[in-house]
DNA sequence: ACCTGAACACCGTTCAAGT
DNA sequence: ACCTGAACACCGTTCAAGT
């Protein structure tokens, strides 16, 4: 890669990364481009679709999430661990505003950019979900699936209200998937 | 009300339904303006907002919805009342793609068009819901906004990914929000 | 009293022409 | 190899001028 093509992929992911934070994920491309000091066609020529930029700069965050899930497998507590990775996932999610939408959304849409980061998260999830299913916390019939969907549901609320109204949806949902033996 | 200025009305309404209908509600107002025959600046006199056009236009379905709230009140089971008005508030708020955003957001909007519709469809669940609590199948701790919430953000799963996502989410939702005692 | 349609200030995306 | 910037086809919203 060429020294001033790598400087402005740079750029353009440093500016991605403000303005996201401010207006969202679904803020002006265009803007990106200006307040990088580039044309337009060039961040298109680095970054082909909205959700390859998302990628890029959401990488590492997703990759530490994946992470955690591994670590927090050597939790003594099945369930506390469960929930406390599920609690990161939260605040993953919400980073960006809309965020939430395109990974939900990029779960199902293989031809998506975001799909393969998904797709790992979800599988680190499904860990914990069978590790608390193996010690008895979680009803057997719960999928990664439905742990991917809730996680990133009680997101949306939380986005869409208060941050509070989110935890509080987590905190029902969880126990809903809960065994019934499990004492509350 | 003009003659004509009716008519335009009422051609902005249904047009409004169709293309919502086809591409959600973020569709473009330009192109419903258009398909009534109409001038752009029309839509907004009679419109002042997206907001007012899908109050309009959502006008005698969420009463209904507040309506069939008050009539469950007299279903011999007060838990299996409350699920089905659940389901039923669910189909309503999945009637146009990204409505269930707007529905969220209202709420704790008092300036939107649509807040007091949404407040009188939280407030018949929250009929529901308390005779659920007296009855003994639902925690005391849960609250008419949690129970929005809730129908909600899986309304919005069922349309990011597959509705019988949404309605396992529904489920484990409901399911935590039960009293501990309640047999499962 | 209501309607028209141009005007303004934005978008995303593509692609020939440059260096 | 990479970048530029104009071109195209769209938007939402406002408002003077008409009837």
């Amino acid at each position: 890669m060429r020294a001033d093509a790598r400087r402005n992929y740079e750029r353009l992911l440093a500016e991605a990364a403000t303005i996201f934070a401010e207006h969202g994920v679904e803020a002006s491309l265009e803007e990106i481009a200006r307040r990088a000091g580039v044309a337009n066609g060039t961040l298109y020529s680095h970054f082909p679709t909205r959700q390859a930029l998302l990628e890029a700069l959401l990488r590492d965050r997703m990759q530490a999430l994946s992470d955690k899930a591994r670590d927090l497998l050597d939790h003594p507590s099945a369930d506390e661990a469960l929930l406390i990775w599920a609690r990161a996932a939260m605040a993953h999610t919400t980073v960006y505003r809309g965020l939430v939408t395109s990974l939900m959304r990029s779960i199902e849409d293989e031809t998506s950019h975001l799909h393969a980061a998904c797709q790992a998260v979800l599988t680190a999830g499904e860990q914990l979900l069978n590790r608390a299913q193996a010690a008895g916390g979680m009803r057997a019939d719960v999928t990664a699936s439905d742990l991917y969907a809730l996680i990133n549901s009680v997101s949306w609320v939380g986005e869409q209200t208060s941050p509070a109204q989110g935890e509080r949806l987590l905190a029902f949902g969880i126990d809903g998937m809960r065994s019934a033996t499990d004492s509350r």
